[in-house]
DNA sequence: CTGAAAGCGCTTACAG
DNA sequence: CTGAAAGCGCTTACAG
């Protein structure tokens, strides 16, 4: 495998001229230029990327930190929409995307988590913050890799949506179609802080209108399809006359629908049932479910952006996306 | 950040012995090995991983490579599912996954891809090599990087599943139930040699029955959701007496299904829709599918496995995975 | 059982 | 505009 040495050999120039004119730097004779470019062509000479990260510092490869959490980012089409938009813009600026995926605790992150932070491997982080009980960037902090955080922990740059307008929306569309017997169907509060503004907004939704919000029957599923079925199923033993479910994403609310044609009723007819996300699913589901749009598909990307302005050194400003209810045949009036 | 001397300088030895205490060379004292373990401890000396690559040639980086075909590997459920078991694999290992999603033209691969596979930066690959146009596994041939394959271009390690016989006994399950206007919704047989090879199951089944494949009108869609039900629609307006789908993965199933309720008839009442891989959603779809569960959760960890046993200087035998018929409602006889 | 020293393949002030 | 040389932080024969 030809190294920089060969080439600068066979150009007749210095190692030292070889680095300089791959990197772009002006003022080369463009005899230099050529000759050097055309070493390189006839050697097929590819820099070693690890010698390049140990010399300069600078290694093309950016951190995906999606924390591992519940049925795994893996199971998440919501997850996978923003890694398709971080994806898109990491390959067409020719950097690579390591994908991390540290296990939390209350006491912190895994090990593995933090020897890559230190590895001297990666030039920056986007990470999905999101989970209460632990930061992944309370590492990072000391050192000096940027991060654009997709997640809601506190942080310098980020690129957010607006969850609990996307609660309040929500809220307000099932109270609006007259419904009062609504179920919520949620997940613990230690598991996600976008779900738990949206909590909030569906709270400051129900209290605008006059409805006691802690009076409303809640289940806590952990955001697969199976666990909104069993929460949808549970809520309907205790209280067979619900009306409506607001579900904290589209696969419990897919899940809730299905629990509800299982005992022989109707969506929309005999309940409405909302989610949130509006994953690709949502639009095909039957029926098509009622949903707010958080723009997954640019975030991921618009993350990335920001974050090779960061590493460019331009200081981008903090971005909230806002979200769209999209009214779809899931919901209907009581 | 701390460094190897640092760490040697505290524990009063060189840096040659921390080096292999910490990579577990036998034949140190017990004491030497714990003032090195103590230095680390309290300096909180993790190595540079890059530094380490460039010395030992080793990175503790796998590539996943999944060649950026059609909607996208993070649109496909079942993609990720291979994913899910080659991340824990990694993770428990001590190994970053690094994703690259290679393009494919007749004529090769990207510049990107190329360089990644010369970069230095990782240590295997594991690759669902799948596109019949272009091998990514071409210009690694060349290199010494071992290979685990989850594709079906040649290659001397991988796991398979056995796509013939998954097609075979998807087209006789709906045979034996009294089907015979079967129609077939496929992909373009320059997307996916999965997909070719199931389409040799279908045949292959359907000639045990006496059956004239060649006959049985088909549509190509993309593997969507909405491809399946634009097939749906464009066979059914074709031939309208039609009493079966096949379809070669579940998302166009789902498609076909949603087609079929929307133009008034019903799945399995009025059609039988089967289809293939047995993503979660299958099950809990509605009507529940019929399809051939693949085994993707464990292919991943198995050919991470396997990954793992070549890097260590074993010779693996090569899996080829049995698959299942699985049999839900969206089927029955005629 | 332990260490001195060369080397992995680049980049980067610095000097000219 | 170009080059000599040091250095990035490790590992690894080799010698003792």
């Amino acid at each position: 495998m030809a190294k920089l040495e060969d080439v600068a050999k066979r150009a007749g120039v210095s190692t030292a001229t070889v680095s300089k004119v791959l990197s772009n730097t002006p003022y080369f004779t463009e005899s230099t230029r050529q000759r050097v470019m055309r070493a390189v062509e006839e050697l097929g000479y590819v820099p070693n990327l690890a010698a390049r990260a140990l010399a300069a510092g600078k290694t093309s490869i950016i951190a995906v930190v999606f924390p591992h959490v519940y049925d795994g980012v893996f199971q998440d089409p919501h997850t996978l929409h923003i890694l398709q938009g971080i994806e898109a813009e990491c390959t067409q600026r020719g950097y690579n995307i390591l994908l991390s995926t540290p296990r939390l605790t209350p006491d912190g992150v895994d090990e593995h988590y933090l020897r890559l932070i230190q590895s001297g491997y990666i030039d920056g982080i986007i990470a999905l913050d999101n989970v209460p009980i632990y930061s992944v960037l309370e590492p990072i902090r000391s050192k000096s890799i940027p991060v654009v955080n997709l997640g809601t922990h506190p942080s310098e740059h980020y690129v957010h949506t607006n969850d609990y307008s996307g609660g309040f929306q929500l809220m307000q569309h099932l109270l609006e179609l007259g419904h009062r017997a609504i179920g919520i169907i949620s997940v613990p509060n230690d598991l996600n802080l976008s779900a738990n503004h949206r909590m909030e907004g569906l709270r400051a939704a129900a209290q605008a209108a006059g409805v006691d919000f802690d009076a409303l029957p809640i289940a806590e599923g952990d955001f697969s399809i199976t666990s909104g079925a069993a929460c949808a199923d549970l809520l309907l033993q205790q209280f067979p006359t619900l009306t409506a479910f607001v579900c904290l994403n589209d696969r419990m609310a897919m899940g809730a629908v299905q629990l509800v044609h299982r005992i022989g009723r109707r969506v929309p007819d005999d309940i409405s049932v909302v989610g949130y996300d509006d994953i690709p699913m949502a639009a095909v589901f039957d029926p098509p479910l009622t949903t707010i749009d958080a723009h997954a598909p640019t975030r991921g990307r618009d993350a990335t952006r920001m974050l090779f302005d960061v590493l460019n050194g331009k200081f981008p400003d903090p971005v909230v996306y806002p979200v769209d209810l999209i009214v779809r045949e899931s919901s209907t009036h009581t």
